[in-house]
DNA sequence: AAATTAATCTAATCATGATTAGATTAACAG
DNA sequence: CTGTTAATCTAATCATGATTAGATTAATTT
């Protein structure tokens, strides 16, 4: 223990925001340590004072995402309403922290196959924390399958009471989170119409598309 | 003009398909022009016999992706069919790409990124063909925007005629075109279901969502 | 004020991957 | 056959980006 952030010394978090940026800006691969370092005025070696490696600093900050999102949406699955009501607030929730944590929620989405594929394949008995770092891949892909189960489960239990018609549940929620997601790729702030709204509209397709055919 | 592919030599397609897969499997950045030469059993150098180098060859992939889609897509949004029967058959005609012309379409989405951000930024007066790649790459971007126009034009037609409630077309779009290309991302040849049917299942969930209220 | 530790920096070092240079081999033209 | 070009290869070369090593500086503690 010792300095205090007085003004200067950039803390874990700082690197962690910065690093969500310039993920959302150029996907995994293309995000290098002098990017991140850069925008808190660091010098790429420095971030290894904070983290042991590219993979841990990234995959820090997917994670902080995930668990962020499953915190807003877990309760509203887990809530007492009907299912019309908890999906439409799940995606309203979705999609604006989509917008708003920018980071976050894009990182998330596209670099996933970035860090789950190859890396550390067969023969690989160097690095002292190699075993952790598969753990936690490991543990983030879990949650963010959670994430989709969580959506699958209200669907399925609006299907089951009767609120909305029978669809391929799977399916369903595929083509609900890969819209959700590309919103992280087209979304700007200065746009049209803000993330709220944009959410809005994207709740209304989708509770329509849901809708027992009669009406 | 020398050497008939008796069985050997490989041609600039079996490249283009090889570096295809690369590209889906593994995103832009990830992609090593050796990764490609495996698929096709060739060194990386040798790739250069075909191509400038690798945006080149990437771009090439891209630009093939594209045309291939606008190419069935297209027709079907010129046709004198009902909106909704165009909608119906441009959804199926987009994921049934997807999941065959893996290589082609998923990567078409999610590279486009890549491609199009930074590089050759400011002071390039470097290599020759700097220029053209440059043009390449707008007339790409400019490409997969008439895509997406054929998308808004059959909607904001159909809500003309009545056929479609009002939606905010560009939105509406994205959410469809997100879904599609999340396809790209998640299908798998063994999977439970095939191409068509997760076509057919998709067309349904945003042709209901866009159903004029009564019915 | 001295010792200790955090937070950074600059200057290597290393590894990977793109691209180039210089053969080599084989099918083709004449 | 003999010269020419295509298609490849192997062995550099280069550039970039991650990671490490060795200071340096500044709070913190005692």
């Amino acid at each position: 223990m010792a300095r205090k952030p007085a003004d200067q010394s950039v803390s874990r978090q700082d690197i962690l925001h910065a690093a969500a940026h310039v993920l959302q800006r150029n996907g995994y691969e293309a995000t290098t340590m002098k990017d991140i370092a850069a925008e808190v005025n660091l010098t790429a070696a420095s971030l290894y004072h904070h983290f042991d490696n590219k993979d841990a600093l990234l995959l820090a900050v997917l994670e902080a995402g995930i668990e962020q999102i499953l915190g807003e949406i877990e309760p509203i699955a887990r809530s007492s309403r009907s299912s019309a009501e908890k999906l439409r607030r799940m995606i309203a929730a979705h999609i604006v922290s989509l917008t708003e944590n920018t980071a976050v929620g894009a990182a998330m989405v596209f670099e996933i196959k970035s860090l789950v594929s190859d890396k550390s394949a067969t023969g690989n008995g160097s690095k002292p924390d190699a075993a952790s770092m598969i753990e936690r891949r490991e543990a983030f892909v879990a949650r963010r399958d959670q994430f989709e189960d969580l959506f699958r489960f209200v669907v399925r239990e609006g299907i089951e009471r009767g609120e909305f018609r029978a669809v391929d549940v799977p399916i369903f929620v595929k083509t609900l989170l890969g819209a959700h997601n590309w919103v992280g790729v087209w979304y700007r702030p200065e746009g049209r119409l803000s993330g709220p709204e944009i959410a809005d509209m994207m709740a209304d397709t989708f509770l329509r598309a849901l809708r027992r055919s009669h009406e």
